[in-house]
DNA sequence: GTCTATATATGGATAGAC
DNA sequence: GTCTATCCATATATAGAC
């Protein structure tokens, strides 16, 4: 942010999490991130060993960029219908903002490396799962608290990640697309199933 | 399944299919198919005109050889609810046995290609899809059944496809990954929401 | 229908000038 | 620190012989 002189090697990284996270690691060549920058391929070696070392930073760093007026809403001295609402709302909110995190993320699903997995769910996830664990538990202690905090993160993620594809199934709308309308939809269904809509 | 002389076209596509579903679209090579194939990669091109077409014919190949259970539970005479019940254990199961395949679904959903997308929804998944969305309408005429049906995957789809990352998240249990049980959880919140264990 | 040989493009990475 | 120039590997795809 400096005006004078900017880390090179900070543009960099934020060209890289932005084609990462859209294109996927094999679909974006070092040439791609060198025209993002502005600068020549050969450069970014002087500031990187190599593309993997690269993208890696690249993880690293979008994870710590993006956190938490989640945990705010969570600790909050809400009742706890409420504090799952606005959860929710939020979070799908978020989501629906940084999409290319989102991807990201689902990418790094898709590859399924444990190490990685291990230390994003340990050292990036942890806090925030545990805590609509908790919350979770709370609206009703007889539930499998797992099961359903992933359900209620799959419920808002999925609906972002379909987009592409639901735009040309039946019944699609607009609407559809929109954070709130989602958040609605997936905070109806969690308090009362598709009987009632 | 001749033993004297199966069709070439059919045993490329077999391969490809586990090809493009383990390593995704980018990461597989033509010559690694007509490798696994026992072919030169010239002779890949008298069957299929490029990489894409030949992706796409192993998708909906793919597709085809499990949809025709779902079809057959959707179309039974069943009251609807059961219905319901039966294609989302059908469906699970399904999923859970063809991982690779559930994959390669992601994979084209983050890539996004608009062509692709078209293609797959309209070519692909539509008829499984309307019967899903006539099925929610049936079973709940009030709800909006686009969106409905995309949870319905949703829950099934993401309990699967977080199974590595759920392994190190809080409360995490061995019956967690196994098909019937999921199917369990989310007939049973799609029932009754999460207020209702 | 499958082959060999090759055209053509692109991608990761390095050497050395400035 | 960034550049130009280039190497080398790999990828898609084609031409033409068999």
């Amino acid at each position: 942010m400096d005006a004078v002189k900017e880390n090179t090697r900070q543009i960099i990284i934020d060209s890289s999490i932005k084609l990462f996270a859209q294109f996927g690691y094999a679909n974006v060549s070092v040439r791609d991130i060198a025209d993002a920058v502005g600068i020549k391929p050969a450069s970014l070696y002087y500031h990187f060993d190599n593309k993997q070392t690269l993208y890696l930073a690249s993880i690293k760093e979008s994870f710590s960029l993006k956190a938490s007026g989640l945990s705010e809403i969570l600790q909050s001295q809400e009742p706890a219908e409420i504090r799952l609402k606005n959860y929710i709302y939020k979070f799908t909110a978020l989501a629906s903002e940084d999409e290319p995190f989102c991807r990201l993320i689902q990418r790094e699903m898709l590859d399924g490396d444990e190490q990685r997995m291990q230390y994003l769910a340990e050292k990036v996830f942890k806090d925030q799962f545990d805590a609509l664990d908790l919350l979770v538990i709370e609206i009703n202690p007889q539930c499998d608290s797992h099961m359903s905090a992933i359900s209620i993160l799959s419920l808002v993620l999925y609906h972002l990640e379909t987009t592409p594809i639901r735009y040309f199934l039946k019944g699609h709308k607009k609407q559809h697309n929109q954070a709130e309308f989602i958040a609605q939809h997936v905070f109806n269904l969690l308090m009362n199933g598709l009987l009632k809509s």
